[in-house]
DNA sequence: CTGCGTGCCTTACCTCGTAAGGTAACTTAC
DNA sequence: GTAAGTTACCTTACGAGGTAAGGCACGCAG
């Protein structure tokens, strides 16, 4: 027992880890200074030691995510090397996808971030790399950033998404005038009439299911084809 | 001057108004509690007469913007009745686009709620109103509004957008180093310099001007008008 | 032994959301 | 007119969170 008293010292990776982990199991809300703290049983002061503060524990952990997407991308470079620039593309941002999947939290935070993390424009590199590869012009290259918008980072809007906090998205509405409403709203309830299918799947937001986001991406992926060359 | 300490009563709806404009004025981030507060000449306990507390004067705000769009795409209906499918949720959109651009912060806030407000129900029960009555089936119109994602609100993605904060967004890196970056990202330095176009036009995002907005848009619909019917 | 850098801790301050209770003006009942 | 609400705003205070300033212990160089 003489090691008892004894700890694996602080470092910038150890904190960001530990605060990846913190995230994905409570939420991005219990990612405190004091609590990260505690969880690295340290006190929280020790923490800026190896950050300057919260904001760069933030941008740290996004770099983290980030890191994770460009090392599931660069795996698919080794695996599958070969494909059109569609089925390319297509692997990357359905490999991105499942990076996002683990981590809900990380969509929230990467839009509110004011710094962008290095290794975010390698990978964007490569998605325009290999547009151009394949014949796109520069110009229609740029265009395509932008229609895919966060397509290459695994997730569509968050509009209707559970909130970064962690709970799940609710209808501030009680269920007594839920009919009025359906009388109110005739399309969509005939819509969900028409569709309802499982909510309760773990995807990344209401309804973003694989099968929603594959068909926005190859509807963007198919329109972008047609004006190539 | 018997009227020097008049003061206007408070109200939910002036405090919501008051909350927009300090937002609008000073970023998300300035609007507190206390802040909001002093702005309207009143004591921070006072506002929670008229609101149950900050989740709800945010959730009150997105109310406020949402009914904004709601009116905005409202008098769509009255000043431009006609029109097929696509030119009426183009319409729509960019009417949405045009109060986004009146509060940079809105999109962010959108996204980190919990509670969806029943205008946006009511919005989104008109687009598929629209796409049923173009002949789209409710399956289809169901994929459109996934690959629509944020774009009937007005905004795509946020990755390389200015953060809620108000803050503009700058690069983390050296200038130093930015030759060497440029080595590292062949196929973005090359994009970047054929394409130059100034960035200090008044969008809601980087690079996300009006022409990126639109070309977005359309990729989208002329899509799905391939697959109507 | 002295001196100094490293790594973590203690204390304390400020901001923020908000619970609890107070108070002044106005309304209503009789 | 007066007593009993009711309304709308204020005072005080607490706890959580980020973080500035400085302390303390250990290890290593001289």
């Amino acid at each position: 027992m003489a090691a008892k008293a004894f700890r694996e010292p602080l470092s910038r990776e150890r904190v960001l880890a530990a605060a990846v982990v913190l995230a994905d199991a409570e939420g991005i809300k219990a990612l405190t200074m004091r609590r990260l703290a505690a969880d690295l049983d340290v006190e929280a002061m020790s923490l800026y030691y190896h950050l300057p503060g919260k904001e760069a524990l933030l941008d740290g952990v996004v770099e983290t995510v980030v890191a994770e997407i460009h090392d599931a991308v660069g795996r698919l470079d080794t695996t599958k090397p070969d494909g059109d620039w569609r089925t390319r593309l297509r692997q990357r941002f359905l490999a991105a996808r499942e990076v996002m999947l683990r981590h809900p939290w990380a969509s929230g935070l990467l839009g509110s971030r004011r710094t962008i993390p290095a290794g975010l424009f390698a990978y964007y590199d490569g998605i325009v790399g290999t547009l151009v590869g394949a014949g796109f012009s520069y110009h229609l290259a740029h265009r395509a950033l932008h229609a895919f918008g966060s397509l290459p980072l695994g997730f569509v809007q968050e509009i209707f998404s559970p909130a970064s906090a962690g709970g799940s998205m609710e209808v501030d509405a009680t269920e007594a005038d839920l009919t009025a409403m359906a009388e109110a709203l005739p399309y969509l309830t005939a819509m969900v009439a028409a569709e309802i299918h499982d909510v309760t799947d773990p995807t990344l937001g209401w309804c973003d299911s694989q099968v929603e986001f594959e068909f926005t991406l190859d509807l963007l992926l198919d329109g972008l084809e047609r004006l190539r060359g």
